[in-house]
DNA sequence: ATGCGACGTATCGCATTGTGATACGTAGTC
DNA sequence: GACTACGTATCACAATGCGATACGTCGCAT
């Protein structure tokens, strides 16, 4: 069990390091942004103000968490920002373990596997296991997408306490993401419902267009859902029944042999 | 072109602000770690005290880069680094045009086909296109590697003035990664020239044990080596000429599709 | 069981550190 | 060629982060 920080008491944390939390504000604004940013551009962004913009694009600019270009004076990212997140997904346990699991997985199936973590109302891409055909690799690690339409999401939801669960969908952002996206939080909960039972959730052109998506949790050994694995395919070449019929099973049979805690049962008790 | 800040006014920086610096010491403290720290071992991974310990390591998980064991009181990366690393390469333009070259390049050899970012005595790996035979995808994103023993790197170095790679080489950690890594500078300046001359670099077993590697520099606009582009095999299927002769020219014709800059040019002046 | 030791947590007065208003330099624009 | 918007440098003030210390708690070995 890993703690979230409990919302509430925002600023007034005296052991919270405002300086700290001010330069990660620089940071976050690049997820905003489309590349560069020029320091004013980065002060409307990030909220703070020029002086502050200056030091902490500077600091993060000495310690090579950005990039400066020397002609144009803009900032990017720099490539440090990759450090943190190789670290975390080369200590992660449930990482590791599913690595070689997704590999099987593609090619039993054929199809792209991924492995998508669980954070609160987004799934997170940590592996990504690409089809043969694939052409273009939308989908990079770290990507966040909605819990409430993606079938690793609903394989989660199904997972946990309704309770919980509707709690999530509520206080997601539903924009729809294509045409086909189910919004609808009482649609979106029967979906999970159908989840439970089936031990795998469905998405048809939820998050893209043209393709298809089965999800099965991953459970913790405390016995919460805490990723999902999915196998995802193009509608050109199937009939969404057909590969949940042929895919759903699968993935469940890959995300249980990952979990830890008690096994995911068809029908579960609340 | 974009700037190192350079070395040698490291403290007495006034527009550098500490407290930035020493969180940042947290979270490359979890580089050298495996997995989860406790705050007593967190002080003596980052060099910090225990008071400045406890008061950033508090601050990184209020804001969601530090997960924390609610039981043992032990810190982990958090998911949210994944955040910053997916948003530099979602902005990066290099491997935004690259991901289909890649995908392209690998389907031509049937072998693994990467990119990675030169960093000063490292490169990066930055987008992965594994074969369908492979089966632990041991090398994550994020991934360092030290230039002056892989085949991606000695193209990198092919294609700088002789004096930059030789400073860069001699400042490597020079420590073998295999019996069969060549540490002697003289002996990897050898292969550099000889990578200048077929616009490709070779190398064998030199990371790992079991394979052979070819890369090619990709330039920027300025002229400047930035990248390579990497093709590998197992030593099992190829012999090291038979893989160089069939593979290098494919590389090095993916990396000069990328380049913006002067063509890598087989002799080079300098 | 019990006591010890190591670890994580909470507190607080002091001065160091970061603050942010302002003034300067510079590069693109009309 | 003057303007303007942006990046850079400076500095006196006090708020903010510092770190020594004291407290609580868990796990270990006796």
């Amino acid at each position: 069990m890993s703690t979230e920080p409990q919302e509430g008491s925002e600023r007034d944390d005296p052991l919270l390091v405002a300086s700290v939390a001010k330069a990660f504000r620089l940071i976050d604004a690049f997820g905003r942004a489309q590349g560069e940013l020029g320091l004013a551009e980065l002060a409307a962004l990030s909220g703070l103000d020029r002086s502050a913009t200056q030091r902490f694009a500077h600091t993060l600019w000495r310690l090579g968490y950005l990039d400066k270009d020397a002609r144009t004076r803009r900032f990017r990212l720099g490539k440090r920002v990759l450090d943190a997140a190789f670290d975390f997904l080369r200590t992660d346990g449930l990482v590791e373990r599913a690595t070689p699991a997704l590999v099987e997985l593609r090619r039993a199936c054929g199809e792209r596997a991924n492995l998508s973590l669980h954070d609160d109302t987004t799934m997170i891409y940590a592996i990504r296991q690409q089809a043969r055909r694939e052409y273009f690799a939308s989908s990079l690690i770290g990507r966040r997408i909605p819990v409430f339409c993606t079938a690793g999401g609903r394989a989660v939801l199904s997972q946990m306490p309704e309770a919980a669960a509707t709690a999530i969908v509520e206080r997601s952002d539903r924009a729809p993401l294509t045409p086909h996206t189910i919004c609808d939080p009482a649609l979106v909960m029967d979906r999970v419902r159908e989840a439970a039972l089936r031990g795998f959730a469905l998405a048809v052109e939820e998050t893209t267009a043209g393709e298809v998506t089965v999800g099965a949790a991953v459970i913790d050994a405390g016995g919460r859902p805490v990723a999902a694995v999915h196998v995802a395919g193009s509608t050109v070449d199937w009939a969404p029944a057909a590969f949940a019929a042929r895919f759903g099973p699968l993935a469940a049979e890959t995300a249980q042999a990952l979990s830890q805690g008690p096994r995911p049962v068809p029908a579960r008790p609340r």
